[in-house]
DNA sequence: AGAAAAATGAATCCTATACTTCACTAAATG
DNA sequence: CATTTAGTGAAGTATAGGATTCATTTTTCT
């Protein structure tokens, strides 16, 4: 670090206060990336001309040079505080992780830190809203298309296993008056939708939204058009507005899924236990291998 | 996030410089917390002015509020750009891992364990001579039934933007005969199959075999059915026997199905760029929003 | 299409704060 | 102890850059 380094070369050849200076800048970079000359000496105990003589004695050419370099060494270079980087190890088994040049490994690697961005920016009561108007829905019904109509496929599939009455809407097969006409307030409408945003998709959350059902949107970012017409919106993967590939948004929107699914089954057991063992009877032997 | 979620609670209000301004602070808070509103504005391509009144639109008193709250949080909080240093976020998301009990946040977990577990698991020639094998195909076929369709279609959906021979088998809508005539040895037959294997997966598997063509096998464990079929096998997820549930399984899937479609990629890239702009050229303004 | 409203940026004004001056204090030297 | 010299901070100045104003452009609405 450029500015410790020089702290250390000069520090002998500084005076008592200038000294103080110092010390204090060793222990609390941070504040000079914060607050201004003056504040940063009533905290330190001398007066403003002193912070920036002190800039002076290091070679700056003045207190605003400094506090630029220190800006920019801990917001780019990540530098920080010397207490608190219990997380610098990570990086370094991270980056060596990184080296060996798994490409696979790196690409699921990215999926990782999605998944865990993605947790991070949940809203609790939000996730348990929708949960609870998934539990009461009288029914379910799911749009999404292009790299969304495997997630609107899968979400159907699983909330079929745990409620049983879910659907997705297929604009080859459905007729869209028929899908429409059931929606009411006791729907939900669940739109998946990413980059891209299909308009279909859109349309459909704002009818759904007409006729009073609960809507849900499962986009890439917070700023998703869909917000307009949902009740409720989950945001998957790095919070960024830089959209690089809806494709790289899969795992972890899949993994958010999964979790919404799983907490659906568990607010309701009985209806779960229920179709399972009704499913289970449905597995006939004829299109199964027994799995040995 | 305070900052992030103010941009999302007001975007929509948003004018579109100002939604410009919104989309690259997302994506660069830090520029906020080093240059001057004039500097930002040149950055964002709008005037200074634009940059002050983006602040009054979230509700700040001016630029400088901004500013000293995006310090604060950066500096103090260690909330930082997502594109640099994925390290940050991975403490903070382990703070809150460690916190209360979020159900989610534990389903979502169990996904990340999931994940590295698949990535220690993968055999890294295998992976290559799948990439190899599929960026050398005729052609592509993919088969997946009941939870593994979603999956299957996205794989589909996903190769045909970076190679544009990728067909998925529809038992409804295909004819069984004319998708197995086209295997030879130059295709390449993916089987996506999980516990309560379909037998129809598996047999197209055979018959595949049986055709000279390469078959990749995506499944749940390694003495997966599947294997006595396929070139190469995928085993997905915690390797134990026990498949709890081949739901949870779907984000290590997706995960592991994307790290091959970004593989085969850029084994090829003059193909993946000549597809990508192909796919631009089709995406007409009528079916999506322009997302401004 | 034309009027009204909203959005935008160039030029201006204004404030916070970095920097300078200078008078005062404390240490150093003979 | 007297004199010099270095150190320090209060008060004043300069300026970078944030905020305002207003004319121009763009959008919206009838």
């Amino acid at each position: 670090m450029k500015l410790r380094d020089r702290i250390s070369e000069k520090y002998m050849g500084l005076t008592k206060s200038l000294k103080k200076v110092a010390e204090y800048t060793l222990n609390n970079p941070q504040d000079f990336a914060i607050h201004s000359a003056a504040e940063i000496g009533e905290r330190v105990g001398v007066s403003e001309t002193t912070i920036i003589r002190f800039c002076y004695a290091l070679g700056y050419s003045g207190f605003s040079e400094l506090q630029k370099e220190v800006r920019r060494q801990i917001i780019l270079d990540g530098e920080v505080n010397p207490n608190q980087s219990s997380l610098k190890q990570y990086q370094s088994s991270k980056e060596g992780m990184a080296n060996r040049s798994k490409f696979y490994a790196k690409v699921m690697e990215r999926d990782i830190i999605n998944i865990q961005q993605t947790i991070s920016r949940i809203k609790e009561d939000q996730f348990q809203l929708a949960v609870q108007k998934i539990t009461e829905a009288s029914d379910i019904l799911i749009s999404g298309y292009r790299t969304s109509f495997a997630a609107a496929h899968w979400l159907t599939f699983a909330l079929n296993i745990v409620r049983g009455n879910a659907r997705t809407y297929r604009p080859a097969t459905d007729d869209l008056i028929l899908f429409v006409e059931k929606m009411d307030a006791r729907s939900v409408f669940i739109a998946v939708t990413f980059h891209r945003y299909m308009k279909d998709t859109l349309q459909l959350a704002q009818i759904a939204k007409e006729r009073g059902a609960f809507v849900i949107g499962l986009t890439d970012t917070s700023i998703s058009p869909i917000t307009r017409y949902a009740d409720v919106t989950f945001a998957v993967g790095h919070g960024s507005g830089d959209n690089a590939s809806t494709l790289d948004l899969s795992a972890s929107l899949f993994s958010f899924m999964n979790a919404l699914v799983a907490a659906v089954s568990i607010s309701d057991p009985d209806c779960f236990h229920s179709r399972v063992a009704q499913y289970d009877q449905l597995n006939l032997k004829d299109f199964f291998t027994s799995g040995d």
